[in-house]
DNA sequence: GACAAATTCAAACAAGTGTTTTAAACATAT
DNA sequence: ATATGTTTAAAACACTTGTTTGAATTTGTC
């Protein structure tokens, strides 16, 4: 609602930083508003003065929080345009894998996104188009030029969500892959092995695939 | 807490039914037993009597759910018993699938596995050595089957769960498949032709990767 | 049928929720 | 300095939450 004031210790950006915090920890219904004004140091009132609703104030951080997450992730993955494709599945799995996992970035905004993923708020609709499509899309065209112009759209689709499946599983199920796998650890050293295992892994099946399209192809 | 009365329409039965879909439907805290007792059409005072507490309720309803579906898990597995190696992840795969993604199954079971996943209950532990570890073990083998003895531990575990993650992701993460694929749809024929990508996506990279592994060992 | 135990029910309770109110504190401009 | 609009603060409000109460009803047993 009011968000002219900008400076780093106004009630407004107090409340959207610690707004972030909690919501993420704890999904929108299971966050209070006195949570987010006791970390934010800020009276109870401040919420519903500043931006009307616990709900908006929610899309407020959520506004805040992508535009400059999204602009960041997106100049990571122009930085591989020139690559050779195989260079750059690795990169994007590396990237995402990062964004996702690495603990020491307190980005949070994933954390608000699986959230969003099992009970979904106002705002999803919103998370899908600006963040998650454009990166399904550039993985997508990847996939796309290795395997070549004959393979159907609909293989296509489904090996770019094999590759973003195996790293968001890490995402979404993390708790059980630490009961599982004890020894896996998410620091740089973690991370790099995980992405270079996904991008053999996935490399490997694709020219598999496009093997089998192109002797079907003979045939 | 009284789980004598297992009759179809015991306020007890009754209520462990409702329950399970609620729970499901919006995780342990967004429940209310008002909803559970409206839905299970009984007084709101029954939840407290018949278990103690809504917490000792979810626990109940976990542990009854659950008994029945592992039991039921492990022997469609245990078909899988004899087939060679690839059968049996293809089965695998098949039948994990419809455990998660199938919509006439109304097996909500894994809705409140997602649910714990954010946001871990006490039930947590349990429902990742009853059910998840099993299933990851089972699979693990066959994995180590495929690729063969000189295969490092670590990276057995990883391809176990590049597939598991290629299969999870699309239960984790919905709602984002739906908007991303509208096509795609989870009928029966949905099902089978994802199972039968994931699965020769996965066999593609294994085949790969022992290749790897066996060229590595010639060097 | 009568008695006691188990169960159901409507109502109320205490604690916690988002929000509103009212007044005080603050800032800024004349 | 005064007046005006903006921001903060404490308290209260209306509502929902899980739980408890105590009477009514059903159930089981002799």
């Amino acid at each position: 609602m009011d968000q002219k004031n900008k400076e780093h210790d106004s009630t407004c950006h107090k409340l959207l930083v610690a707004a972030g915090e909690v919501f993420a920890e704890n999904g929108f219904k299971n966050t209070t508003v006195r949570d987010i004004c006791k970390r934010a140091d800020v009276n109870v009132a401040a919420v519903n003065y500043h931006f009307g609703s616990k709900e908006k104030l929610y899309e407020a951080v959520w506004e805040n929080s992508n535009r400059a997450a999204v602009e960041k992730r997106m100049n990571e993955l122009d930085l591989a345009r020139t690559d050779d494709p195989e260079k750059r599945i690795r990169l994007f799995v590396k990237t995402l894998l990062r964004n996702i996992l690495d603990q020491n970035r307190p980005e949070w905004d994933f954390r608000i996104v699986a959230h969003e993923m099992i009970s979904p708020t106002a705002a999803f609709d919103k998370i899908v188009d600006r963040v998650i499509r454009p990166g399904f899309l550039f993985l997508r065209d990847i996939v796309q030029e290795i395997l070549g112009e004959d393979v159907p759209k609909e293989k296509i689709e489904k090996c770019t969500l094999s590759i973003v499946g195996q790293c968001l599983y890490y995402r979404f199920a993390n708790p059980v892959v630490r009961q599982l796998l004890p020894e896996q650890t998410f620091d740089e050293k973690g991370l790099e092995e995980l992405a270079d295992h996904i991008t053999e892994f996935s490399l490997s099946a694709l020219k598999e695939v496009r093997k089998g399209i192109e002797d079907e192809g003979k045939r």
